[in-house]
DNA sequence: TGACCGATGAAT
DNA sequence: TTCATCGGTCAT
């Protein structure tokens, strides 16, 4: 009998419900980009919550539309990819229902399939810093601008089911100064896993 | 058209 | 803890 490897794909509902339930939802599961015929796939084992209206580190903030933040007030489902600091590329999945612009920024993987290629594109070798961070698994994933708004039941970006954790860590997110929205305990990661991203929380100075 | 900034990463 | 870094964003 041949082994051929079950590819779950989430439904597009599963991104339709309330930003912190995906966010916690999506640990365990295993993101995939397809780059020809070649698969490079990882677990997710942290994520961050964005809360539109109500949370200035959000880009839609206050229900703020643009050009730029169309996509997250679209139905859940699709990828939101943004350009920062002039370098890295940080991967989104837009949540809720059409007219709410949140998201939830997937920071770490567990890196699982095509690991060779990532290794060349990180240029290195180490397991754990190939995807322990949001801008190293876009750069691992080889995601970038081409890969923003695309419907994460499609055939190039996706992502399949999967267990969760054992064991939830919920903690403030990571680099965000603002004082209303720093101290929110919208991160969540797997607590046993070695492929966090490292940085500590900020906390207040 | 241009001033400003940033949900980072890597080195220290 | 610091700091290099640069294209995109958005208000003008």
């Amino acid at each position: 009998m041949r082994k051929i490897p079950l590819r779950r794909k989430l439904p597009l509902s599963f991104y339709v419900r309330p930003t912190e339930e995906v966010a916690k939802g999506l640990l365990g599961k295993v993101l995939v980009h397809r780059m020809g015929r070649e698969l490079l796939s990882g677990r997710i084992v942290e994520t961050e919550a964005y809360l539109g209206a109500k949370d200035p580190a959000c880009h839609s903030y206050p229900n703020r539309r643009t050009a730029r933040t169309s996509i997250l007030f679209g139905p859940g489902g699709y990828s939101y990819v943004y350009f920062i600091y002039g370098v890295y590329y940080c991967f989104n999945v837009v949540t809720e229902q059409e007219g709410v612009g949140e998201a939830v920024l997937v920071r770490a993987l567990e890196p699982l399939e095509g690991i060779e290629k990532m290794k060349k594109l990180r240029s290195t070798s180490r397991l754990e810093s190939l995807c322990s961070g949001p801008g190293k698994l876009c750069q691992a994933l080889g995601i970038g601008r081409k890969e923003n708004g695309l419907p994460l039941n499609g055939d190039r970006l996706w992502i399949e089911d999967g267990p969760a954790p054992e064991r939830v860590i919920t903690c403030t997110r990571i680099g965000i100064a603002q004082p209303e929205a720093r101290d929110l305990p919208l991160r969540f990661y797997d607590a046993d896993s070695p492929h966090v991203s490292k940085r500590s929380p900020t906390h207040r100075k």
